[in-house]
DNA sequence: TAAATTAGTTTGTGTCACGTACTAAATCAA
DNA sequence: TTGATTTAGTACGTGACACAAACTAATTTA
């Protein structure tokens, strides 16, 4: 049977979905939320940027928006160069939460990485390395 | 700052996660009716299991089969045990659209796969095996 | 400067998940 | 045996989420 890769890679993603969705629940964080807060990590996007780095409909991320507004994660800022744009930044605790929330997950996979042996790690993380870097210029 | 390990492997669940994702959809799927569907691909669970299978809770799981029995993909059938137990399993349609769905994925999963040179593919079956089953064994 | 495009919101629809309350069947207790 | 409790499943109400279509306001374009 050829699909055990299929079949073991697909596990390997449901586990380490399943992890940051347990984690990011601790926090009160649906996987929406989740997505918006880490891409606002290193981001100040507007609206519209913000749909297509989420591959969102603008008006589910209005909704979206909205929600981590109310609950005092992000704001909406008013851009300078467009007037009808508008910027999406974390809040302070919007920073700090999706930061320890991140800082759990990785504290997750890297227990999940240490029931291997050092080999298989460093072999594991080359491999993916690679993989993702020729998947990245397949979508070109 | 470096990819991490912790990063690279986040972004691969979501990459595959998403291929699954889109499969799904180009067959009216959402997530939770392709989990459904999938987890009845070898069993015949009754409402209260499948709550267990799917980790739901079972009011979710009403409406779950409620719209997958609209769409004629699955059916409810008595049970011959309990007579408060119902019995949930795959209509033909079901079954016919969950195996087009699956191979589908699959090719996806081989083809991403395919960008890697072989000595890299088998030695990543080798680790994700390695790794799942560690990570069975751990959960016990 | 009038027309077309773009950014964002609003509104309406459907899915999904949960908790609570309910009905009916099965099990337990006395 | 029968009355009480537990169990299986559904109904209902709420809220998050995602989309499409219609709308307003600002910006470009012709």
């Amino acid at each position: 049977m050829q699909t055990t890769i299929v079949d073991g890679l697909a596990q390997l993603a449901f586990v380490i979905h399943g992890t940051l969705e347990r984690r990011a629940a601790e926090h009160d964080l649906s996987m929406a939320q989740t997505r918006l807060l880490g891409v606002l990590r290193d981001r100040q996007p507007t609206m519209n940027q913000l749909a297509k780095l989420l591959s969102l409909d603008k008006s589910s991320v209005t909704g979206l928006v909205d929600r981590a507004e109310r609950r005092g994660l992000v704001t909406r800022l008013p851009s300078a160069d467009d007037g009808r744009a508008v910027l999406v930044a974390l809040t302070d605790e919007g920073q700090a939460i999706v930061s320890r929330a991140a800082a759990d997950f990785s504290a997750d996979v890297l227990a999940l990485l240490d029931l291997l042996p050092r080999a298989d790690r460093v072999a594991l993380q080359e491999i993916v390395s690679r993989l993702l870097a020729a998947y990245a210029a397949d979508r070109d």
